[in-house]
DNA sequence: CTTGCAGTTGTTACCGCTAACATAGCGGTT
DNA sequence: AACCGCTATGTTAGCGGTAACAACTGCAAG
């Protein structure tokens, strides 16, 4: 368990070594690596040798201190496991790699409490503003995001009042989408398998806005099934075959994502069911991992990326839109799996 | 395009306007924020609740130049979008959440370039470790890392020379063992599908271990298809029918990852070809899930949160091995598409 | 009554950098 | 020669905390 992380003893670099080695001053070093005001050509040509050859890193704990200004912003996402926040992220960078910005990451684990304490962690660093998801959060984290002083965008969801903004779709609007496409195409005895985490408030809202649609032309879930972590394409098949089992009668199956879905198509086909004929199925997210499976999945696209996209710019200040609420609209794929032409 | 982000005026807090709020001096507030030294218990709830009240966060920013401290750890990674690394991420986040550590996670994409951009990015944050995938490194990132001061953790992989220290498997030797495997089983017209990318290094070391053990026993690759981008399951598909449409006699799939082998699997499963006695398969990495697939697909796992664990202690000093390199060693799972007894 | 000491609280001097302002050249005007 | 305006560089004073040490308190021991 020796430990010597350095060959040579020596502190840190600062500003001043690369100052003494090129012989200006401290100020002009600061400049020159920032880029900033005028250095004359020869200097400048000067100090970023001087300042590569020793190995300079700045040190931005000090240069935000002293300049009041940070670049980095703060994304708080419940699970990196899923697929769907990576996507977000992607389109944040995207945006953000233009603009000096950084992005730093954070992950909930759908809990409240965490979500709280990573928030306090990152408003800490005081960060240029704030990306997360989900309008639901304690009361302390509601606060904080207040007081903070920045730009602050609750992504994912618009079903409720952002603390500042707000960029997503309406999860009961897709919920209550898919359970109109779903009754067109002939469906009634549906089935509903998703997650049982009492945190995951958007697929509370797709439920929510589904089982709407259903009452509204007098029909009710056939059946429900509730699961919580392992894996999902697994889960997927489990619950599918419970619910087939206990519920015979069921012609189609609704689920809170694609991956159970997946798990479930996989299941019905392997044991030879008509699909969509006999049993319809529907899931949510439009995850492309899935592309390879041999029958598409009738889904929902989130507009994951383009939310982390108009999120970030939100926060870099280049939104185009005045309105403190963005909504996206996403698209209901059929693919295979649902009966085509009502009836 | 408003933008009041805060309702009041007021610049954000700082330890004197706790101090101030609570009839202490500023150390003291300080000594009660952070639970150090000795500060009588009224004194401690008095300033406690003052700091509760104003919505206080302190400034870590200020609290780390003045302390030379900094709680965070860089975790340098090429890709969040494939499952893999965010299991270490897990194993890491697990170990350092009891040690007041903090991870910050920085994405690659694979690019040594963007790696070392992102590495000086953090470097310049001062963080107390750095966790990064991989052995391969531009020469300025490798001297970034030695000059840095601080322990340096290269995961994943440990077929080459750490710049501090390394945890991880041999790629070449996993190779080797999944085509001894294959061998053993009988196949003799073997194929391989995976990356094209250049700076995956550790696929190319399966790959080099995997031709090794062929060619000890006078075999070569019968075919070989590279992709890369899009979806993984997909791209299997596609890969797996372009090999077996070109070399219809080949008899074994070797996949760079276990992801485009489940496309791989599902394809041929479609085609009613018969796995494993016509053909076998093989991928990388052990995926949970896929475990929802009707065939298990025959594998190795990476030992993807144990590297992260280990890693983490490492940098948390809490490290058991006193080697700087600790090697972990996968296990080859048969699954279902690997003929059993040999030949 | 003095002294010592542990337990609390306050004071001072930075941490490494940057904003804002000060200064030094220097060629061109008048 | 005095003055101007410009550019290139330097000086000063913090940013908001914390380490290290100083100072004060009350009480037990000498």
């Amino acid at each position: 368990m020796s430990k010597p992380y350095t060959a040579d003893i020596r502190r840190t670099l600062t500003l001043r070594d690369v100052s003494e080695a090129s012989g200006v001053s401290e100020m002009t070093v600061s400049r020159v690596l920032r880029g900033r005001g005028d250095v004359s050509e020869p200097t400048r040509l000067r100090v970023q040798e001087a300042a590569r050859t020793l190995g300079y890193v700045p040190n931005r704990i000090a240069g935000a201190l002293a300049s009041q200004r940070v670049n980095l912003v703060g994304v708080i996402i419940p699970s990196l496991s899923n697929m769907v926040f990576p996507e977000v992220l992607t389109g944040v960078s995207e945006v953000l790699d233009d603009t000096g910005l950084q992005p730093v990451v954070g992950v909930t684990n759908y809990s409240p409490e965490r979500e709280e304490r990573v928030l306090y962690e990152m408003l800490s660093w005081r960060p240029s503003g704030v990306i997360l998801a989900g309008l639901e959060h304690t009361d302390a984290a509601r606060a904080m995001l207040a007081q903070a002083g920045i730009p602050v965008v609750e992504i994912m969801d618009i079903d409720g009042t952002p603390v500042d903004s707000a960029v997503g779709i309406s999860h009961r609007r897709a919920g209550r989408q898919m359970a109109e496409a779903i009754i067109a195409a002939g469906y009634r005895n549906i089935a509903f398998l998703g997650t049982m985490m009492p945190d995951d408030h958007r697929a509370r809202k797709r439920l929510e806005g589904f089982e709407d649609a259903l009452s509204k032309v007098g029909l009710a879930l056939v059946d429900r099934e509730f699961y919580s972590g392992g894996s999902a394409l697994l889960k997927g098949r489990e619950m599918t075959e419970a619910v087939l089992t206990r519920s015979p009668n069921v012609d189609f199956l609704y689920y809170s994502n694609d991956m159970i879905g997946a798990g479930g198509l996989l299941y019905c086909l392997h044991k030879g069911l008509d699909v969509p004929g006999r049993i319809g199925l529907a899931g949510f997210n439009g995850v492309e991992l899935l592309d390879g499976l041999p029958f598409k999945l009738a889904t929902m696209d989130a507009c994951r990326l383009e939310i982390g996209r108009r999120a970030a710019e939100v926060i870099a200040g280049k939104s185009q839109s005045d309105s403190k609420v963005t909504e996206l609209f996403p698209t209901l794929q059929p693919g295979d799996t649902i009966r085509q032409g009502s009836l």
